[in-house]
DNA sequence: GTCTATAGTATGATAGAC
DNA sequence: GTCTATCATACTATAGAC
């Protein structure tokens, strides 16, 4: 017996994949109600625009990231050494625990916010500051405290900086990967990406 | 009297103003004619496709640029020692150099950089491979050389998250140039971006 | 809830008169 | 070289039968 799974599951999966294969725009609906094997009207009866499907393919990540992350926050804050490596590195909780999201959670997210950033898309970045903002303010203040030296403008370009690499990263990722596992005769897995980011990054934002 | 400009010319900085100001894809050949007071149907004839406009677009810089980075490179590896940063400072010279194509020559060209890698323009990934690989090739030499701690993967993926970096500083860029000067009260002119970047970027690719 | 059919809009490209 | 007119195609979205 196939799984009973309703349309609209069914439509979240499909969206989910092809989004973080090609891109929000890249992915037409058509496309989205093929592969979800439903019709193409389902969509905007069940989500009301193409928008608002993206919003709920991504929601069903950031409410279990965004809460893993204050957690983490919240626990790097008592440590008395606050260091920028170690704040980036506890990224990799809350995107670990996207697994029970799905198997490739992670990844997907990832590439998933790389497309959210890369082409314009304005209305999630409201929604994500509408719901998390306050996540991302923390994380905002914590990286300030580890690194003093820094003034308000260096810290804003930095961080944007980094925004640019992560999202790059993951959106030509699998490109990139390709050309790296031609390269180097290895198997390379998304989270060896991250261990090659979290270095880079540190490096870049504290450099004086 | 009005300067008599052909029609090619009005094509090429019309698509140029809106390619640097809304990427590739979201410039339509109407929106382009329509700026240029031409006829539609005069791309195609002029220039054979969109695609070829594009890369005839980025040509006009790309000639002018990557001759005079050469040149740099080639200053660079007669100094006794070569550093990161001094290399990527090497990078300001070819863009200043661009103000002779056009007053705002360096914004605009990285700008179109940018949309260049975030959208997937793979034609002019292979032009530019073609016409200027071999500049390439001598950057990542050099910048081998000033960092011989690393291995290839370590520099495979920090050269690319630099590109990311870069890139996204640029095609963000003028939303986020706003946003800093609301936030700091002090004009923030492109070049302004690039000082910011170096030393993150230098940093990030050095870090141990 | 799900379907077909289609409206309404935008695109890149081209044929053919001038 | 430049124009008008139009083709062929793709898209999001919706009306209305079932």
């Amino acid at each position: 017996m196939a799984a009973r799974i309703s349309t609209q599951k069914k439509i979240l999966n499909a969206a989910e994949m092809l989004f973080s294969r090609d891109g929000f725009e890249q992915t037409s609906l058509r496309q989205i109600t093929q592969e979800a094997g439903v019709n193409l009207a389902s969509v905007n009866y069940h989500f009301g625009s193409k928008k608002a499907l993206i919003q709920a393919v991504m929601a069903r990540y950031l409410v279990v990231f965004m809460p893993v992350l204050e957690e983490q926050l919240q626990l790097a804050e008592q440590q008395s050494e606050l260091k920028t490596e170690e704040l980036f590195k506890r990224f990799k909780i809350p995107l670990a625990k996207l697994t029970e999201v799905n198997k490739q959670g992670p990844d997907i997210f990832l590439r998933l916010l790389g497309f959210a950033y890369s082409e314009i898309q304005g209305h999630l970045r409201k929604y994500t500051q509408q719901e998390f903002g306050s996540v991302l303010q923390h994380l905002l203040a914590l990286l300030k405290r580890a690194n003093p030296h820094l003034d308000e403008q260096q810290m804003f370009w930095r961080l944007h900086f980094i925004l640019g690499a992560a999202v790059f990263a993951q959106v030509s990722g699998q490109a990139l990967i390709e050309i790296a596992q031609s390269e180097f005769n290895e198997k390379v897995e998304a989270q060896d990406v991250i261990d090659q980011l979290i270095p880079f990054v540190s490096g870049g934002l504290e450099e004086a």
